[in-house]
DNA sequence: GCCTAGGTCCCGTTG
DNA sequence: CAACGGGGCCTAGGC
């Protein structure tokens, strides 16, 4: 089958491997950007091979639904029986093994490996090895059902609103969030157990250590937050003033919160959210003003 | 297209929605299973929308590549412009969005959720929600390149040589392997702040407190061993002997280690898998011999 | 390379 | 239902 043949051939199709194929003309049919969806059905084991070995050439993405077994060797191990599941192989290669129900895929190799097919005794076999932590995955294909592979047009962007950050963002854009005439000293500020979300000073000039959380604070965070205090003073005179910002607080916590002297300012996803709005606003009137 | 022609219909072929179709008589080859492929290529919206509802309905795995945009909105929020993914919806309702490189979905949910595809003003949406947390995903599809719904066959049983569960199984089947006499009294212990991973006693009755890590031991599981040693204590006139069973100690926590008294004893996961084979042979032997 | 921290983490188990 | 820990977690950022 010729593959640069763009106006004759836009599917095709090899059924069970007895490379009965389907050819169609599409002269007449408005089909640019069809040529390059090349879908095999039921091809034979040295199809999908060649297939396969193309795809990875072209670091396209290749689909397969194929039965195979799967084994895992490196920072542990695992073996999977033989079964009809999903193989996803991108362009970065990553490969994905999915199962038919399940959210995670039964098996994986992070991008980064080097991936290739190989015939070996009348098996299609898969490898991917991934360099560092040395570790390899290999499917034993018996059997191909289905095998596209595909180029993703995909220049967007995406945008997450990423929790803590956008809650640090929003503290750090309005300080006030926190509390009248908060002061901001830094952020992501070094101590020896880790960082400090967000350091500052109160209209009394003392020092106020925020540790920021999406989720309902617990215990773990007191213990952080109680654990970097002891890398902090403040002023002579002063006082440090542990904070814990936050949508709520664990249901177990409070009395441990209350003990440990640490305080509690709530804020939700969604008041961030708003905040970074209205600054981002803000910014475009600037902007808007400015020109 | 009539479904039920088991001996006529292999593959529907739907090109750029203009319900060209490619039908191939199948009666003189052997295509057993072929009959449960639907395969789509450039379908329109709407043939793609009611394929995706008999796939949906039938639980099957659908396999989808789509133009579209995507927008998430729950226990934070995202949006992601137009372009070409994979969309992977199934039969335990879940559902992934996977751009042409990186190992994770860019979005998604996991199982559980409520899916449904219908026609919303010239496009396709596809919804899924999750009940609890209540969260949304959706996605506009401005374009089908492929849809194939598949059933998996695949009754494999997944087996790991799980990390931490095996090393605390090999200790446990083999207490030598931690020292000479190591007698073990009880696992995963309770205590107020955890579970103690192996409670024993050494030959001078000595309480043993081990504490197992896969990874390099770092100073989070010295801290965790030293917090569940507040709660424990040794018969009188003997020691409390804290442990580490780890394949490492990482980089900077040997200082930590020494000043902490805290012993540490090496044991790989490979040296783990070893001993659990061992044992499985034995058994395996002791149930020959048994018959 | 190691280590730290976060994630729409997911996922199981337990109270 | 919440909380807790583990994961082949993955991923990004520092050193």
């Amino acid at each position: 089958m010729d593959r640069a043949s763009y106006h004759s051939v836009i599917v095709s199709v090899s059924l069970a491997g007895k490379g009965v194929s389907i050819y169609c003309s599409v002269s007449a049919l408005n089909l640019s950007g069809l040529t390059k969806l090349p879908v095999l059905i039921s091809p034979s084991l040295e199809e999908a091979r060649r297939e396969l070995v193309i795809g990875l050439e072209a670091r396209r993405l290749l689909v397969m639904v194929a039965s195979c077994t799967v084994e895992y060797s490196g920072r542990t191990g695992s073996h999977l029986g033989e079964g009809e599941r999903l193989v996803i192989v991108k362009g970065d290669g990553c490969i994905l093994v999915h199962r038919g129900r399940d959210y995670q895929p039964v098996n994986w190799q992070p991008s980064g490996c080097i991936i290739q097919a190989q015939a070996s005794n009348g098996t299609l076999v898969l490898k991917a090895v991934r360099p560092s932590p040395l570790e390899s995955l290999t499917l034993v294909v018996k059997d191909v059902q289905f095998l596209g592979t595909f180029l993703l047009q995909d220049d967007a962007e995406f945008v997450l609103h990423a929790s803590e950050e956008e809650m640090q963002r929003a503290i750090i854009l309005q300080p006030d969030v926190i509390e009248q005439g908060f002061k901001i000293l830094d952020f992501e500020k070094k101590v020896p157990p880790g960082f400090v979300d967000v350091y500052g000073v109160d209209t009394e000039g003392n020092t106020v250590v925020i540790e920021i959380k999406k989720d309902p604070a617990g215990f773990p965070v007191i213990k952080q937050l109680l654990e970097y205090l002891k890398y902090l003073q403040a002023p002579p005179g002063k006082k440090l003033r542990p904070m814990i910002v936050a949508p709520s607080i664990a249901k177990g916590a409070q009395p441990a919160l209350a003990k440990s002297g640490i305080e509690f300012k709530q804020l939700t996803l969604q008041k961030a959210v708003a905040i970074l709005q209205k600054y981002a606003r803000s910014d475009q009137q600037a902007l808007k003003s400015w020109l």
